[in-house]
DNA sequence: AAAATAATTTAGATAAGGCTAAAAATAAAT
DNA sequence: ATTTATTTTTAGCCTTATCTAAATTATTTT
């Protein structure tokens, strides 16, 4: 099935969004997600219906079907494969990789993918901490323990995030905050679930809103 | 100024006509070029022409203006840095990478193409000789010696070819013959012109038709 | 120089993806 | 249970890049 980068957008989109809201995905979602009117997608959802990738009924919103879940899958594997290219090889930074990724992942090849995989020896993870579904289609989510959760006097590992939009990318830069770091809660804050942690080499604080965005490993 | 594949596309198929032709560029030829009909043609290039991109009085063919010469060779710089990174890095055949360079040509970044050509080393030529353009769009060509013009008894090196199509590329790899390899004529026929030739490992005979489609250096 | 042929341009259509404005359906609030 | 507000769909129009068929210009051939 040859697909316009635009339909592969659409079903990235609802692909994500149906990760985040898991029923069915409404007009207005996938509108803001794909930066158009609700009108158009109307439009686009009825022709993916009846190219059989979403499932869809007037006014009920749509979900992807297995094919096109499938597709949605693929689409996102080369985007992380991509942005790991864009970091490791050409040194971007983790802010930067996500617009040039956008485009990469719709080249289209049956081989390309698994040989950049291998180029970049299997990555599992994305520069944002996401992970790279694998050959055939296998993702292994993380288990949406936030920093927020961590108890006061624990020690935690930065695994990913929830919001990778590049403002959050900078703003976590400006903090020295990076995948893999290890962090230390020293206290809470009751009034407005602020945190104070410690990070390698200083202590800042951290909204409550920051830390319900950073997925840790409790250690 | 944002231009589209297509338009792009365009622009690269009268850049490298205009190298074969010199002269003014027919509709017919760039119809071939873009595999479209003359009518779509002389829609686009009067589209170009508004543009400013190409010299264009009707009936009397297109050639491209200063900078519609500049966006041209850096859709050429980008295509051949993509071969040689599909070729060195990911391991492809040379006859498999011009295909998705033609897509990978198309991304628009700032950024990307110099932080790829460090990544190559800054490559000279791509994988078929072709020489690539520097970041300024200084572009050196080679001084069109083919082996057809090489005297018997002498040696020489390979170092391009003129027709760079996948069935010939695959021909090549029939007869073993690489970018780089040293050949010996051996003898030559005046009856239709071919000639007899010492590779490293073997003698070959090869017609009018193939050696007046490899570049070489004389030794 | 006139006639025939070939190349090029114009005119009119189509398909994809988008938009605005209006109509229809659903959801929320009285 | 109505009324009001919101969401979704339809209808009609636009742009880009393509096509076919017809008209026009240029090039060859006689
Ligand atoms: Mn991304
Ligand atoms: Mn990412
Ligand atoms: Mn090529
Ligand atoms: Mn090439």
């Amino acid at each position: 099935m040859m697909l316009s980068q635009t339909e592969e957008n659409y079903l990235k989109a609802i692909y994500s969004l149906a990760y985040a809201n898991s029923n069915n995905i409404s007009t207005t979602l996938i509108s803001e997600a794909v930066k158009t009117k609700a009108s158009s997608v109307t439009d686009m959802i009825q022709k993916l219906a009846d190219k059989d990738l979403v499932h869809y009924k007037k006014y009920q919103g749509v979900s992807l079907t297995k094919i096109g879940q499938k597709i949605a899958v693929e689409i996102v594997r080369k985007h992380r494969l991509w942005e790991v290219f864009l970091l490791n090889k050409l040194h971007y930074n983790w802010d930067e990789v996500h617009e040039l990724a956008e485009q990469l992942e719709h080249i289209k090849s049956d081989t390309l993918t698994d040989k950049l995989e291998a180029f970049l020896e299997f990555p599992t993870h994305d520069p944002h901490g996401d992970p790279i579904p694998d050959k055939e289609g296998n993702i292994e989510h993380h288990n949406n323990t936030m920093l927020s959760s961590v108890e006061t006097g624990k020690s935690c590992v930065v695994i990913g995030l929830k919001d990778s939009s590049d403002p959050f990318l900078k703003f976590l830069d400006k903090l020295q905050i990076q995948l893999g770091n290890t962090l230390k809660v020293i206290s809470k804050e009751p009034f407005d679930n602020s945190m104070l942690v410690e990070t390698a080499t200083t202590s800042i604080s951290i909204s409550n809103q920051i830390s319900k965005n950073i997925f840790i490993k409790k250690l």
